[in-house]
DNA sequence: CTATTTTGCACAATCCTTTGTGCAGTGTCA
DNA sequence: TGACACTGCACAAAGGATTGTGCAAAATAG
């Protein structure tokens, strides 16, 4: 059938075969441990010669069998079509390539279920160390892994009982800086549409909020602080309902990407105009901001950032656990 | 240091010492094979029990290493954060997974060495077959892949002179439609930006464009089909020229979305208002699109299929290169 | 020229699963 | 009772790389 079968494939012993030499001594050559074990520099010539000449690359499976290490790393995503997570996800990849490990990723879609099954999926494959952007529902098997010493580290969103290493953007300065912003331009009745309470990103976005109208003096009406979810939806459905109430606001604040396009949904049915009729601050960078029918000013994070630092954290973890 | 190293791992040998059997018998019972191998009632409800006790989870990579096959397919994308290849790419990571393959994920940055890179790295891997977006630029590399029979399905671009299973959103129809649309409305002189020239999808879109001019015995002035690249640079540049020489236009098709956001870009810039004074019509869906300041009209295509479709053909040839 | 050290490498076990072969023990039939 | 079949499983090899140990031969010392 396939032409892989046809040719043998380049393995030490191959190459020990053809050099007559044991698979040991070529395994210490290619493993840079020549020296080490007192190869002499005729055969450590040969071996290098032939194996480049044969483009020898060594068996991963093999290796992970023996060595108890796969260069892998589990990347567990709640929604890999979101472009903040596409974009961290790309920056993870990318700074796990040069480090020599791959992603194998999974997608949780949002549900708590999913994300336990890739956790299982994931270490019965045997990664190195887990990625992972909670759903957040709950943690207990989070905890689990935690508490079993996997490295994980946790990307974006997280949940403050837990033990582990936590890379997102401020959180509260965005918001903070953003309802200055509103406040500065003399807003003093902001709405505003946060996504899951129990989420730390969000209980740090809600603190920026109340720190800068604090600060400004303003009470915090409770009545114009709703929402409980990231998702389009309920950036929706909480503004209609916003609109429907009798306390008036001249500005919304909302506290993630989705929801600000279904707020956007909504007061464009409700025939109101950004900004004429109403200001809108959105949290989480899009390219497609400035092109939004209101130029929205959005909260910028840096999804490069979060990638890059999370997956450096993570092999630092790995590497330090299991040394190569 | 871990736990993971503490508790000995749950493997055939131990649940075989345990049970006073031999591994293959454990092997078999586990495998479905008991009584093809006449594997007695009572040992094979043991086997079972114990190692639903114990969790047992067979070590992928000393399956691997026996089977040849890791039940994994590598994916390769020019760019996971653009919103496209992400749904494409969800779709794929879901439709794999309930057949019970894993995604090793590679970002070859639109950079074709890097795209080889990835293809090396995945054959090392092991992977059973690839799922790749190629770049485009050469496809020498990919040739000598499809000539080694290896499993391979080409997501959106294509190239032609590869005979490899290809699969795209029916990119003729989607302009033909769209260039028909603006025809209707009274359209005839319609700017075209495409993206790059040599692939497929590029050159049905613009067949798609020129039969529909045809149909309504418009002749095709060349000077108003530029472009050669699907970003949002090549759009950006190619509306600004457009703008600047003396043919005018009414319309403008943009072959992909990062092309179409680069045209709004330009239009902006230069004080032109979508749809008063020019008319827009981009590729690709994106959820954004209703929210632009221009409701700009795009051609859909269907990500969840094309992913769907994709890995479906893939894993069909896979099992049948390798059944079961 | 013998005793000791050093050189240079081979052997074999290990990681874990799968699978072809083979061998005792029990049962069947003539 | 002896030939034969069948039952129920064990043994061992294979897949590829790594690593501790050990053993000859060569080099050096005395």
């Amino acid at each position: 059938m396939s032409a892989r079968k046809a040719k043998p494939p380049v393995t030490l012993k191959a190459i020990a075969r053809q050099l007559q030499v044991s698979e040991s001594t070529v395994s210490r050559v290619l493993s840079g441990n020549g020296k080490k074990y007192r190869i002499s520099a005729k055969t450590e010539k040969a071996v290098l010669e032939l194996a480049r000449k044969w483009r020898f690359v060594p068996n991963p499976l093999a290796q992970g069998l023996r060595l108890n290490r796969t260069q892998t790393i589990g990347l567990i995503i709640p929604d890999i079509s979101n472009p903040f997570f596409a974009r961290v996800a790309r920056q993870i990849e990318v700074e796990a390539r040069q480090a020599g490990f791959s992603i194998i990723l999974c997608d949780s879609e949002e549900d708590t279920s999913l994300e336990i099954k890739s956790l299982e999926l994931l270490e019965a494959r045997k990664v190195d160390g887990f990625l992972i952007a909670p759903v957040g529902e709950t943690t207990d098997h989070l905890q689990e892994y935690a508490r079993r010493d996997w490295p994980m580290v946790i990307v974006d969103r997280y949940l403050p009982e837990i033990k582990l290493p936590y890379v997102s953007s401020d959180n509260f300065k965005g918001t903070y800086q953003a309802v200055k912003y509103l406040l500065e331009r003399g807003h003093r009745r902001i709405a505003c549409v946060q996504g899951r309470t129990a989420s730390l990103p969000n209980r740090e976005r809600v603190r920026g909020y109340r720190q800068a109208l604090q600060e400004y003096q303003v009470a915090i009406d409770e009545s114009l602080l709703v929402g409980n979810d990231f998702g389009l939806e309920n950036g929706y459905i909480k503004t209609k309902l916003l609109l429907r109430q009798e306390k008036k606001f001249t500005a919304i604040m909302a506290l993630s990407n989705l929801i600000c396009l279904g707020t956007i949904r909504a007061l464009t049915e409700e025939g109101m105009e950004i900004p004429r009729d109403i200001s809108l601050i959105g949290f989480d960078d899009q390219v497609y901001c400035e092109y939004l029918r209101t130029p929205v000013t959005t909260v910028a994070q840096n999804e490069k950032e979060i990638g890059s630092i999370a997956t450096k954290l993570l092999i630092e973890w790995i590497q330090s656990v299991n040394p190569v």
